[in-house]
RNA sequence: GCGGGUGUGGCGGAAUGGUAGACGCCGGGGACUUAAAAUCCCCUGAGCUUUGCUCGUGUGGGUUCGAGUCCCACCACCCGCACCA
């Protein structure tokens, strides 16, 4: 190939863009005997632009789906757009246009800004979650789940999310906000659907076993999330007449209980008609919820005078109402323990209740003062009659025992998950496939009036659910007894519309959710990439569904994601100055940056660089995709992806960094353009170079340690350039063609072409190892003295211990170490160092 | 508070218990050029009495012939959860 020009990206990327669009290069075929592979990231919100954590996770995903291929696999790469929510609706409110419309057009912009990137795609199983032919699916889904048991209905409070007018789950409140539109969130009454998630949380808790490809961090957080925990529930007689019953994790610490506490909300507290209680749980309600509010938040009570009978020595424990009592875990009430729960302790104190040791260190010690706190710790158990000397976990045997003979209680496992609740008073969302009918109380809707579609002309110029305003479209005939009947007019979460579509883009018949055989081809998925936000959320949300579907006999996996990846962030420094007392930011395109300091370009005037922190509008440390791709072409914004950081770090953004990987295409380029077909002669040295590094390259990869296989890269580049002409050398070029072709597949397409090779490097196999190439024959030996570095010298592979110590002894500057000294011992590692202790 | 993670040059980071700093960025010097850009070459952890020596992976201990790596204690930062009984 013989060419001067520079490799001109603006030219060559649509060029090979097109090339793989016409071969249908990355269509997935479900019916080749190839072992298949089924990559994916987690698909966008079209929220009008690609952002360049998008381009991050995709270039990954891209990079290990193109290797698949070239690896011998069938490889499934999909993308869509996971395209109900709100943005769409604020849009529609403050630009008076139509979600639909305005997320049309975002996917539309977006899917181009995607397109130029030169991902290994499969466009035709493109999906957007707002077609009808993905929601009506998904009703049917609904419709199945609520056949199954699986889903109902219930009036239950919520989290009203004032601004946004909606319902949010609890995982979408954050210290009492909204989670996106930060309001105060308030407690309303209403009716709602919800997925018995509960059902499969010992499933979910146990599965998460079984995912040692997942990161022990998303695992850990599930597992907190699900929070399984063993008590026991047992009822208190109380002086009323009344049951309490409470639950409690340490039963072992029965005989230390020295009062009784139930929530402000309890029927208990509810129920005493005194001014002073109910001004008492006014005072509880009120109290924040922010972090920061709940640390330092007092414990606070009020004696309600009625008491509770002990089960064991009978004393009878005054009831308090508490405010840290929540009602929604367990019954409600507890058992005091203040010597062992450090709350309890709080509480004690401030209102002067016995604090009994019932655990210590040994028997000896149970007379042992509590020093200003509660000891929860692991001991023997004391000052409690027939458990005394036990170990906690023989003492809480015991007293389950001995409650569930009284018949008074029994052992039980408490969880934290709650069910999940998925109506949304919103317009852009499934419309739930439900109709309520005076006559015959709610009635799905039959299959064959699926889908449901959502009404086109709505207005939203009026807060609230347009659904339910619309004149027309929730009047219906009831399918049960044909009178008249209503829509149900919430719509679901989009969490729901993101627990399926991977089954979705694995098959997409016209008549149903999914082919269960063509899901059985590709499923699980091989490697998700995505971020850690969703390490609850929506990765429970979606092994939840897969598990209940595999539960009605639907599909066979039970566990969606094979593997999962979370990655790190794009970072930027920030630009900004002081303005009488206000900071404004600057945007990097209005910053030249020098060594040690910025100037913006307007005035010339310096500006302080800020820390180096996540990418946001209001800091103004964006970078924009397009602009960067104009500038230097698709390839070198993925090299920048790659470069540098482990990919589940953060990676900070820098001109200086992307102009780096700009030079090195070129760089490349150069190399590939100066490939001598022609060649003779070995180089016997670069080709171990050339196949060391496409085995540790490919293990990079396959490790997702793209920043790895990017330094070998930059290694194996550097030799090659180095070494003269020689038929090895034209082979290694070739050879490097192909490694980088996963990560600048347009650049290797270009040279690949230039060197009039056959095909795409697309559809070409990754390149082969030999094996005998991978060992060394010379090895470079440490020698030590004193533990230190003092020569190093060159010897055969596989030489004698005896043969490296005379060397290493031969050697003049490990001699002068030694100077003289007695050698005590003398340790040999072959083919690694020889340490001489004196 | 509980749980988890991270700490290595000016920066991003390499390093199966075995030559710390691969590779990239920044910086310095040089070549080419009328000049610049581009490109190429060299240097680039700190210090010193510079054929070489000493120190150096957050801090302090320990195990080992040998520790960035293993163990113990601590410090700093980041993330998650949070009156969950």
């Amino acid at each position: 190939m013989s060419s001067d020009t520079r490799f001109d990206p603006a030219s060559a990327d649509a060029r090979w863009q097109n090339a793989w669009e016409e071969a249908q290069t990355f269509r997935a075929d479900s019916d080749s005997p190839k072992p298949k592979s089924y990559v994916l990231e987690m698909f966008p919100y079209p929220s009008g632009r690609i952002h360049i954590g998008h381009v991050r996770n995709y270039t990954m995903g891209d990079v290990l789906a193109r290797y698949k291929k070239a690896t011998g696999h069938e490889v499934l790469h999909p993308m869509g757009w996971d395209a109900f929510g709100m943005p769409a609706e604020n849009a529609a409110m403050e630009k008076g246009v139509h979600p639909g419309g305005w997320t049309r057009d975002n996917i539309e912009h977006m899917k181009a800004q995607l397109k130029r990137l030169g991902f290994a795609l499969d466009w035709s199983r493109e999906l957007a979650t707002c077609e009808p032919d993905y929601y009506g699916h998904e009703q049917a889904l609904f419709i199945d789940l609520y056949e199954a048991g699986l889903v109902y209905r219930k009036e239950s409070e919520v989290n009203w999310d004032p601004v946004d007018m909606t319902v949010l789950a609890n995982e979408q409140v954050i210290d009492g906000k909204g989670w996106r539109s930060g309001a105060e969130v308030e407690k309303r009454k209403l009716n709602q659907w919800f997925l018995k998630i509960t059902d499969f949380a010992e499933e979910l808790l146990e599965g998460l076993g079984s995912l040692e490809n997942w990161p022990d961090k998303v695992r850990l957080m599930q597992e907190n999330w699900i929070g399984k925990s063993k008590g026991l529930e047992f009822s208190f007689d109380l002086s009323n007449g009344e049951k309490l019953p409470v639950y409690t994790t340490r039963p072992d610490t029965i005989f230390g209980a020295s009062f009784v506490a139930v929530a402000a909300d309890h029927p208990v507290a509810q129920a005493i008609d005194s001014e002073e209680a109910r001004q008492f749980i006014a005072l509880c309600k009120r109290g924040g919820t922010t972090a920061a509010e709940l640390e330092t938040a007092e414990k606070l009570g009020f004696d309600t005078g009625i008491t509770a009978k002990h089960p064991f020595t009978g004393a009878d424990l005054p009831v308090y109402i508490a405010n840290f009592v929540l009602m929604d875990y367990g019954t409600g009430a507890i058992m005091a323990v203040p010597g062992h729960d450090q709350r309890d302790f709080e509480f004690a104190t401030k209102y002067d209740l016995a604090i009994p040791r019932v655990v210590a260190p040994s028997v000896e010690e149970a007379g042992k003062r509590f020093d200003g706190e509660a000891e929860a710790g692991e001991g023997v158990i004391v000052n409690s009659d027939f458990l005394d000397g036990m170990s906690v976990e023989d003492a809480k045997r015991e007293i389950i025992r001995r409650i569930e003979e009284q018949g008074r209680g029994q052992g039980k496992t408490v969880w934290r998950l709650r069910d999940w609740g998925v109506s949304r008073q919103r317009y852009w969302g499934t419309p739930i496939p439900f109709i309520h009918c005076d006559a015959c109380g709610v009635v799905p809707a039959p299959k064959e009036s699926l889908p449901i579609t959502l009404p086109e002309d709505v207005d939203f110029q009026t807060p609230g659910n347009p659904l339910l305003r619309h004149a027309t479209w929730k009047h219906v005939d009831c399918p049960k007894c044909g009178g008249k009947a209503e829509r149900e007019t919430d719509t679901l979460d989009t969490f729901v519309d993101s627990s399926w579509y991977f089954l979705r883009f694995a098959s997409q018949p016209d008549d149903r959710p999914f082919d269960a055989e063509e899901v059985a081809k590709w499923l699980p998925v091989e490697q998700y990439i995505g971020g850690i936000e969703h390490a609850i959320l929506h990765l429970l949300y979606a092994r939840f569904w897969t598990r209940a579907l595999a539960h009605m006999g639907r599909i066979e996996v039970k566990e969606p994601f094979g593997s999962l990846f979370t990655q790190g962030m794009v970072t930027h420094e920030t630009y900004s100055r002081k303005k009488g007392g206000k900071t404004v930011y600057y945007a990097p395109d209005e910053i030249s940056r020098e060594a040690d300091r910025a100037l913006l370009t307007a005035d010339g005037g310096e500006v302080e660089i800020g820390r180096v922190i996540k990418m946001s509008k209001s800091k103004k440390n964006v970078v924009d995709p397009d602009t960067i791709i104009d500038s230097y072409g698709a390839d070198a914004v993925r090299w920048f992806m790659l470069s540098d950081s482990p990919p589940e770090r953060d990676l900070p953004w820098s001109e200086a960094g992307i102009e780096g990987c700009s030079r090195f295409v070129h760089r490349l380029w150069r190399l590939f353009a100066a490939h001598d077909a022609g060649a003779q002669g070995e180089d016997k040295a670069l080709d171990r170079k050339t196949h060391q590094t496409v085995a540790a390259v490919a293990d990079d990869i396959e490790a997702l340690g793209f920043n790895k296989a990017v330094a070998r890269i930059y290694e194996l580049t550097g030799a090659v350039e180095k070494a003269a002409s020689s038929a090895s050398r034209s082979a290694a070029i070739r050879t490097l063609v192909q490694l980088v072709a996963p990560m600048m597949p347009h650049l290797a397409e270009e040279a690949w072409a230039g060197i009039s090779m056959d095909g795409l490097v697309a559809d070409a196999p990754w390149p082969e190892v030999d094996p005998a190439l991978l060992v060394e024959d010379e090895v470079t030996i440490a020698v030590q003295h004193k533990g230190k570095l003092r020569d190093t010298l060159t010897a055969p592979k596989g030489a004698a211990k005896e043969d490296l110590e005379a060397m290493a002894l031969a050697s003049e500057k490990v001699q002068r170490s030694i100077d003289g000294a007695e050698i005590r011992k003398i340790i040999v590692v072959p083919d690694r160092l020889v340490n001489i202790v004196t």
